[in-house]
Order: structure tokens, then sequence, then C-alpha cells
DNA sequence: TTGACTAATGACCTTTCGGTCACTAATAGG
DNA sequence: CCTATTAGTGACCGAAAGGTCATTAGTCAA
């Protein structure tokens, strides 16, 4: 007979990222007040005491979960491209193409989801997350659409663009995926063309006149 | 002296109602989790077992009290201006400026906030909000688009536009004030104006060549 | 006026869950 | 090896919250 591998292990530099990772899953399940510190415990494969050895509280560890992954998403959007060649309407398919996916394959859209049901419990959490993520993402919009105005791509003024219209397309389809998870948009890249499509062309036949 | 009014008085016509109500602000606040049947009775102005008297459990009373907007949601739909004359981007204006009104003075946003938070716990309900409020919603669009290609007004063919592109400002108008509502968009219909801007007309200044 | 009916309630029971603690056992150093 | 250190735990505590029930008191018909 081999030694058994001891039950009990001592892995001090590994259980908060575990316990981090744990709640996370949790907490995008059954919300903040939803979820049970004994369930995190299970699905992190510790006793629920451990868990008070890194941190102090139910709140102290949602709270730790959720800035640990808005560093995620900001050390994601400093990975994008930075090199923005090329026309407008390409830099602009690439962006959110990329923004899309970052969003959709990493718990940010657990970060959405769990702030806006709980968020406003979390007021220190909520402005963090506008600042440091929503903030930067628009900002990054802006930037594009400042060099597409200077380099003749737009219709518009940079300053009469809101950003946010541009940021539709990955919110909806982030949400779409949190109500509807069963009806999830599929085939994101088709998607993103079709709203694109529409964002950067209009829907009208008629051009308008240059104003 | 006058009488006093009663402490205790019996309604059993408008309590039910007033249950809603007062389960409606809770479960806004709080998240269905997160909230208290005492907090309920107390907004109510009622004993907390007074409530199990006209529903079962705090799960039905959550489901009632959602099945319950949701109606008042789709009647605001059918009392929609069903005259959609003139250009069509006119109607769409009048569509989503409606719409917008719509979500944000009724408890439509309460309904997308506890929905996206809590709706995988109760599927029942996620499904009768996509079928009965969301695709409504965008049937309706729908057939704005087609009459709009019928007029020769648009410049794709009706398929090809996914609708969602066009509730996307409204989308975004209820999510910011959730989000962010200290810092939500307060100028609806200039922020509608922007939106609508760029699906109508593009944000790219080549005309692109008619297919 | 009075009695029957039942809406409404306060006091309660029970379970759940965040949090604590005395104890156990993995590990590193001697 | 042996021992000191400390990560890890099961068993427990107390408060909070969902849910129940015997009792109270509005209301209406006779």
């Amino acid at each position: 007979m081999t030694a058994d591998p001891p039950k009990r292990r001592r892995r001090k530099e590994a259980r908060p990222a575990e316990i981090l990772d744990a709640g996370m899953a949790a907490f995008a399940e059954n919300g903040f007040a939803g979820t049970r510190l004994e369930d995190v415990a299970a699905r992190a494969g510790i006793a629920k005491a451990t868990i008070y050895l890194y941190y102090p509280s139910k709140e102290a560890l949602f709270e730790a979960a959720m800035q640990d992954r808005m560093v995620g998403a900001i050390e994601g959007f400093s990975q994008m491209p930075l090199a923005f060649d090329g026309p407008t309407d390409a830099v602009l398919r690439r962006f959110l193409g990329t923004l899309i996916d970052l969003i959709l394959d990493t718990d940010a859209t657990v970060l959405l989801k769990v702030l806006i049901g709980e968020g406003h419990r979390f007021p220190r959490l909520a402005a963090t997350y506008r600042e440091a993520v929503v903030a930067r993402g628009l900002t990054m919009l802006e930037s594009i659409l400042a060099r597409g105005a200077a380099r003749g791509d737009l219709r518009l003024a940079p300053g009469a663009t809101d950003p946010r219209s541009l940021l539709a397309p990955a919110i909806m389809t982030a949400l779409w995926t949190i109500l509807f998870a069963d009806e999830a948009i599929t085939d994101r890249a088709a998607y993103l063309d079709r709203q694109l499509e529409i964002l950067l062309h209009g829907l009208l036949a008629r051009p308008e006149p240059t104003r």
C-alpha cells in the first residue's frame, strides 16, 4: 500500500485565491445575500472555518472577490491591442470584438450581474467599478472616436457621439447571457457584425445632408 | 374626542395589492434573498403573519409580485400608440421614447434588476419575462422595421437588422439608472436623440455603396 | 344588540447561517 | 526523531428570519 496523501493539507499560499474563486462562483449563482459560506467552503474543498483564516467576514470575502476580478478586468483592458491602425470601422470592430470576448470569457459578466443586483449595498465597489472599469472603457472608445474624427472617417464631431452607444453591443451580449442563459447569443462575431453594420452605416436609406 | 379609527382594519380586497407593492419595493432594494418578510410587512403596515393569509410563502409572494408587474408592463405595451404614421425615423423616435419612459417610470426597471440578479432561481419567471415582455417589444420593433422597409425608408432588408440594436438605448438607460443611480442619465430625450442619431444615420462619413 | 364569521395579530417554534473556539495534525527546524 | 508552530477543522453558539397558531377584534346578518 502506498502512503495515503494526508487528508488535510496546509497550503497557505494557494488558499486565498482558491477561496476567491469558489466565492466568485457561488456569488455568481446566488448573489451576495443568497450565498452560504458553507457552500463557498464546499466548492473550495475546505471547512467553513478555514475561510475565516483568510477573510474576516462574508462581506470582506465578497469585496475581495469583486476587487480581484476588477483588477483582472483592468489588466485585460491594458493588454488590449494598442495599435489602432487603419480605418476607424476596422479599429472599432477589433476593439469591440476583443471587448466582448474579454467580458464573456472572464468573470466580468458575473461582476456586472452581481453589481446590478446588490451593488447599492456596496457603494464603494460600485464606484470603483464605474471609475476603474466602465469609465476606462468609455475613455478608450472616446479616443478611438477622436482619432477617427481626426482622420476624417466620421460624420460627427467627436464630442457629439456618446461612447455608450458603442458599448451597447458588448453590454447587450453580456445581458442576454445573464438573463437567458439557455438562449444566449452564440455567434458573437455575427451578432457584433450586425450591430456594427447599423452603428457604422445607420438605418436610413436617404443620406443626411452634411451639416 | 372623536372615535379613534380601529387599530386593526379588515380589508380583504385591498391587502393583496398592498402587499405586492410593499414586496416589490423591498425586493427592489434588497433582492429576493436579501429581503425580510418582516420588512415587507412593515412597509405594508401590517403584521408579518398577515402576509401568509394571502401568500403561502416568500417565494410565492415574490413570484406574484413579479408576475403582477409583468402584466403591468404588457398593458403598457398594448397602450402604446399604435398609429405608426409618418417616416420611419419619427416612428422609431416616438416608439423608443415612449418605451424608455415606460421602463423608467414603472417598476420595469426593478423587474429587470431583480431578474438579472436572481432570475435563474425562478426559471419560470425568466421565461415568462422573455416571452411576454422582451419578445413582445422586439416583435413591435420588427414590425416597425418591416413597415419602414416597405416604405423604402431603410437601407437594409428588414431581416438583416437585429431589433436588439434598437432596444439598446432603452436598456442602457435603465441599466445606468440601476448601476449608478447617482449619475443616472437625467435628460432621457437628449440621450435618446444622440443614440438615435447614430443608429439612424451611422457613424461613418463615407456613404456605403448601395448593395 | 348580539352572535357567527374570519381578517388580523403577537407570541412562538424551527431552521438556517454567519461567526467562534478548543482541539488536531501537517510541516519545518533542530 | 522530536517538538514547536500554525493551518485546518468539527462542533458549537446566538441571532435572524421563515413560517405557524391560538387568540383577538372588526364586520355583517339576523
